[in-house]
DNA sequence: CCAAAAGTGTTAGTGATACACCCATGT
DNA sequence: ACATGGGTGTATCACTAACACTTTTGG
């Protein structure tokens, strides 16, 4: 449904149906130091000048939201050809301190080999933050982090989505690390394994990876299909 | 992150992050019929005008998005009083044919011995329609209807939303026909009994149903915590 | 030979599935 | 007594959880 009552009146000037602006933001996860962190960037600009924040901006006229997400995602921070997914839209009246603005929050999980986050416009300065040690945020941003930690969670659960924070090859221990880091919970190595291999989604490779000194672990990846 | 370049112009001037409107739709199920079925209105106004559509319309200044939501299903089909869970917002540039709409969609589950829809503004007729047999839809509504049956299907197997389609007492058999109609699956009578009693979840009244010339059913209730 | 992480099997318990007959009621 | 849907139990299988020792490597 939508516009019903744009014959009688003009929108805009409706004081009561005025339009917000609309933005997107993205929460981008990954693992560092043994710990899920978030991309952060500070603010260059009011409000919440110099307060850290998650990537964010609004929309432009012909690209779908998440092409917005994309984009603001690589202006603010260099991050690009990432996987995002929506996560929820929201649209507290104040939200915003200075007028109405309903956000299109977007996630991603992401190897943190494969990024190299550069301060871009709007952004001062870029940084991956622990979880549990977060800046204090502008906006509700906070909320949105805690509602995309909470997907994140319960996606982990029945999906394989846990891959997505790994380099293409790696140790069962390197992936189990990722799930045990993710539900914040120690998990054993036996039925651990068996249960990611019986899953049918892992591809030994013949390589394996030597750190340390101690026995090389195999290496895998994940099947294509 | 939000509006960092208010400062260097003004947004709503700027042609190409000009503003969007934003609306929000709404898809109420119910049962009926043997049927999973939706609420639709008939649209009394351009674009798609006598076309059959989800109720939903514009967000107003200082309501949320639920709170308009909850407004616009009032207005337009006198449904009140319902628990809406927000499903996915839907921005793709084309999908009004007239200008830049985003919408936020909500959906709700309610037993339709609780409902009276009644055409309200906007709308020149109110009806339930089997997700089996829809209309053609305008805008990107049968997206909108697809993508609300998958999320109900998947929350169904690992939540009590079932519940929300029987009145306050029901008995075993029509809570199995709730489940069967929504997963479209025959299910095992003593099997399905197991399962929703272990849940705990359940609560003996000591009244029965009589209907027909057979043993009358017990009467269950949904326990409050 | 020591330190460190990799790798490996079995058992018990729990939940899911498959399946068929007797029960209570109104006519 | 019959027709109709209500109500019940058991055996098998698959999955989960608990648990400890041997292997391979570099130093």
């Amino acid at each position: 449904m939508s516009e019903q009552k744009s014959k009688e009146y003009n929108v805009q000037d409706d004081p009561i149906i005025e339009k917000p602006s609309v933005t997107v933001d993205i929460v981008i996860f990954t693992i560092q130091d043994n710990d899920l962190q978030v991309l952060l960037i500070k603010r260059k600009t009011p409000p919440f000048k110099d307060s850290w924040a998650i990537p964010g901006g609004f929309i432009h006229v012909n690209e779908t939201l998440e092409d917005a997400a994309l984009r603001e995602l690589k202006e603010e921070t260099g991050v690009g050809d990432v996987y995002l997914e929506q996560l929820y839209s929201f649209g507290n009246p104040n939200r915003d301190p200075r007028k109405r603005v309903i956000t299109v929050a977007y996630y991603s999980l992401v190897a943190s080999e494969k990024l190299q986050p550069k301060a871009g416009a709007d952004a001062e300065d870029v940084n991956w933050f622990s979880i549990h040690n977060l800046p204090d945020l502008g906006f509700d941003h906070s909320e949105i982090i805690d509602s995309a930690i909470e997907r994140v969670r319960t996606r982990l659960a029945y999906t394989h989505i846990g891959f997505q924070l790994l380099p293409q090859e790696f140790t069962l221990t390197e992936l189990q690390r990722v799930y045990e880091i993710i539900i914040d919970k120690k998990l054993d190595k036996r039925n651990f394994r068996k249960r990611v291999l019986s899953m049918g989604i892992l591809e030994e490779t013949n390589k394996t990876k030597m750190e340390g000194y101690h026995r090389p672990a195999k290496l895998y990846s994940f099947k294509s299909d």
